[in-house]
DNA sequence: AATGAATGAGAGTTCATTCAT
DNA sequence: CATGAATGAACTCTCATTCAT
């Protein structure tokens, strides 16, 4: 049994075309860049799927599904609204370093979609960003601190999507350090003092 | 002399083309596309620019030189490090909101240049981002808030670029009241209470 | 043993193609088309018949023989040149009818075959073409109408291949009525009266 | 004036197209024929038209407008139903003669177009059609055969347009003489005698 | 200054066919 | 006997760009 089954191979496929994706972008990346990538012909991946627009959306589509998926279950074990928000903050920078092809493709290749596979996509997002969007609504509420919720969201999520654009998750700064950082400076911005060590154990 | 001269009609394209580009993308925008939406034949477009990635590239380049330009008179105005961190948060949201589509084609397609043109918006990038990063710095100093400034840096960059994907000038939400949400989001966070009406005039 | 033997299959194959090669045409219809129509595999097809051009050919050549064989026979039954003719035409006329998708593969794609299974078709043609020739120059000598037969010949064989661009055999019209009122219109004209009906009593 | 005007240019396209269309069939052939066949680019090609089967479209539809205007004109020069139907017959085989690649394609690529196109083609060959009908038609009334007319008309055309199977008009057979002897047989049939020579001097 | 015409290179996709199992 | 997987070759069409005028 060498030949692996239909269901891995497209595993394989989607994989490395994330990574092209991701490095070359959607639309500049060739048919036969990914033929190279994955040492398949050129056919055979037509073998796999039906052309390159269903290749983006199984990527964003499952990644999608992955990322509501972990971030409800992060959320659930939450004790407050802080600590749901930061939970969700800490999820979704972790998934993002562990996933960095994909999610940049996610963020970076957003209208790239077209049609129902378009609107698909975008039902998601709206999905993850309606989490979102409650949690900090909650955590607004229970400050007193009343604003348009909607925008402190998208301010969260512009700060974390943009990572792609600068961070290397196997440099210096890891991911959970990276997260505590956004989580402290979204919940108390730039001027509140570094969080002492001990606050951690107590 | 009814026809305007070189530059001006340069102008013209430039304008036109960055609304294509951002409406569209730059790879997918073909040359056709943006001699129809000029209203100029193909082969007219020519006469004033070398190729597609040049426009690309006068976009980015005039616009960053702008923001930059804009940015350093801005801030130079400012009485404390707080005060110029939120001036130039203030100049940049505004000047995101008044140039949309430059602004998106700035942000999005930060690597569809290739070679010396690519390394050349870099350059000034570098330049807008040590900017930044010089306030965030300064602030964090005043307020004995320790930590690596870039990261709080490519935060508020973060926050504030992604705008493009949600964010309509034109909406309820004017660009100054974004601009103050998101100095207050970033300099306390989401749990600081709303600042009273009053303190806008006082 | 409930698997059919091969020739039965094959046969199976043959009817099923024919249909798809008349609704469609030979250059468009894919083996993929044929594997969906007969139900079987891609690679199964293959074990049938080593291409797809043979899959044209066998269903002409079978075609052919039967048409010819049974043309044959029938004209073999008739008493005198103008009988005989008109056997042939019932006959052609009810085989086309009875065998539309064969018949029309075998007129519209005439020249869709190469090489030698080229040659063997018009072979068979050319033998079927003489046979009726015969018969028009039969008829023609009898009635003292010197012509040259094969303009004949050939003027029946478009009134009559040419019913795959409108005949339906199953609509109101029969294929025996059709068939009579082109021997009929073939042998004596469009002005000649109606034959009546008792002609065919008496 | 070297370079000739646009529709100077698409006529020759045209023609040309129309001569391998004939050859090879429509799908047989590709854009690279047609650029060899043009001497053109293949690029080229597609600067006079969107694509393949408009090509198609344009040869069919052109060359039915005209098939119908000549047949009009000429049918309207007739003194009685007979001499109607003659002239009409007489039209029709001398422009399939002078443009047999044309007419072949009309006659043979009837389904290769689809959608609107198809349907465009198919409501002109209905108008050329019924005229035949009404032309046949009314010989029959004239000479009290009543028969269903469409019957007729149909295998007169099956008759005329086979001819792209085996008539080759600069052979020994003149045009005129091939119309004539369609004519006398679809009108007379088989059985008549040949008209007598004189006919033709006097 | 401006354009219609033209093109080389390459895009995504399809196809008939083969082969290991 | 049957098939899923795979592929080389070729197809239609598009693109950024050039050039004669």
């Amino acid at each position: 049994m060498t030949s692996a089954p239909f269901d891995e191979r497209l595993e394989q496929i989607l994989a490395t075309t994330a990574k092209v994706f991701a490095a070359k972008g959607f639309h500049p990346t060739t048919m036969r860049d990914l033929s190279r990538a994955t040492g398949m012909s050129l056919a055979g991946l037509y073998h796999y799927i039906p052309g390159k627009e269903e290749l983006l959306y199984l990527i964003q589509e499952r990644c999608f599904q992955r990322v509501i998926a972990g971030a409800a279950s992060a959320v659930s074990l939450g004790t407050s609204a802080d600590d749901r928000l930061e939970r969700f903050i800490r999820h979704h920078v972790a998934f993002f370093a562990r996933h960095m092809s994909e999610m940049k493709v996610l963020s970076h290749e957003a209208n790239s979609l077209t049609g129902k596979r378009l609107a698909d996509i975008n039902a998601l997002k709206r999905r993850y960003f309606e989490m979102l969007r409650g949690l900090t609504s909650d955590v607004e509420s229970d400050h007193a601190a009343h604003h348009d919720p909607h925008v402190a969201a998208y301010a969260l999520f512009g700060m974390m999507n943009w990572i792609y654009n600068w961070y290397n998750p196997a440099g210096p700064l890891p991911p959970e350090a990276l997260a505590e950082r956004f989580a402290q400076l979204f919940m108390f911005g730039l001027t509140s003092p570094a969080p002492s060590t001990a606050s951690h154990g107590g």
